[in-house]
DNA sequence: TAACTAACGTACCAGTTAGTACATTGACGG
DNA sequence: CCGTCAATGTACTAACTGGTACGTTAGTTA
């Protein structure tokens, strides 16, 4: 049947990477219920046999999706180098890290849609998730006290709070891209606003870090 | 068997109803394929052949549900009497409301998460929720030119904008709350941290427009 | 009060889906 | 080159799930 009858060659590695990424997308498109072991099988060069071979079920395997999807975000953030910037230019540039990041992966934005829907309750189960996570503010209320310390943010505003404030910005632009755009014929993913937008939410959190 | 063997009323308005208000629920809950019919009829007085009797079947019955529940949301807005507010006054109450129709209507905001990750493909076969929803922007439209004419706001800024940053950071709140929590160890519908968020979300939207 | 119909209930079916029993094969050590 | 086992493939199944055929009943009207 198959034009390319390929002797069988056997890697571990190869397909349990295949299947997370195969799962990844599958899980993001149509959510925990929605995804099908067969179609996520189907779309890779092995069999629905192996999901059960290697991650032991569905959930188990969109677990293995979720702690590597977060895994990979916050390894990106920590890449950024903030400490030979001012404190409006860092703030500033880990808003846009941040805001490039959810638009080039959408499909782990969903995830977070999908976790959440689920009361994050698999989440739990990923304890080193929150050591990653806090890192990332950690960054933030550095940032957020030298500039305090130059005077040039006001006092009393929380890292966390600031992190919520750029995360929704971005969060909301990609993950309710479709609803909006039916409602008001505007993408928000348009390539041509996306400089704006940026901007927008640069001005934004520096203007609320100045405010009186 | 039942206890209470009440004598079947019928009340088709009623059943319809409660149908809807189940359904709701447990759209929003489960998402689309997530949630079952069965379930859906159990926990209604009546069986699932009135799911079919009275909508056609699962898919009609979500479309049902998305077109109650954006067409309340919007109706709740319109209420709102802006007109005897100063500009800055007004926009602060449009973001009032917005923040308490969120936090009063969570299944709602599920249910905008269940049609995004569809890719809002049924909203569009529900063309009469479009004009509700421009309303909304025209009134923030018309809040931000007043603003202007009396130089309180500055120019070049749309109204749309405003409105996504009010709904992000609105929906932010709500749709994450599971995973933010889990990560970060901080609830953002705690009541305690409400006026908060609430006051923070009128500095933001004012600050912006009067930015620079 | 008989006839009629909207409203409702029951029992079932066909297709789907997560999961598994069991057979097979490739690669590697000795 | 052979034994061994990790890795893989095939063919199922039990449970679930959306949908429906068909019968029944409450309320209304002639």
């Amino acid at each position: 049947m198959s034009v390319d009858a390929q002797p069988r060659r056997r890697d571990a590695e190869r397909t349990r990477a295949e299947l997370l990424d195969v799962a990844t997308e599958e899980f993001a498109e149509r959510g925990y219920s929605g995804a099908r072991v067969d179609e996520i099988a189907n779309r890779t060069r092995t069999t629905k046999r192996m999901i059960y071979y290697y991650f032991g079920g569905k959930e188990q395997l969109y677990l293995a999706v979720l702690e590597r999807a977060y895994a990979e975000i916050r390894a990106a953030e920590q890449a950024v180098d903030v400490e030979h910037l001012d404190p409006v230019a860092a703030l500033r540039r880990l808003a846009e890290v941040t805001f490039d990041h959810h638009e080039a992966h959408p499909a782990f934005i969903k995830l977070v849609g999908v976790e959440n829907a689920q009361h994050a309750k698999h989440m739990n189960h990923v304890a080193r998730l929150v050591d990653l996570n806090s890192s990332a503010v950690d960054l933030l209320h550095g940032v957020l006290d030298r500039g305090r310390r130059d005077g040039v943010f006001r006092d009393g505003v929380d890292a966390l709070d600031v992190h919520m404030l750029i995360s929704s910005f971005c969060f909301f632009r990609v993950a309710n891209r479709h609803t909006f755009g039916a409602l008001f014929d505007r993408d928000l993913l348009d390539p041509a606003r996306r400089t704006f937008y940026r901007t927008m939410l640069g001005d934004l959190v520096t203007g609320y870090l100045q405010e009186v």
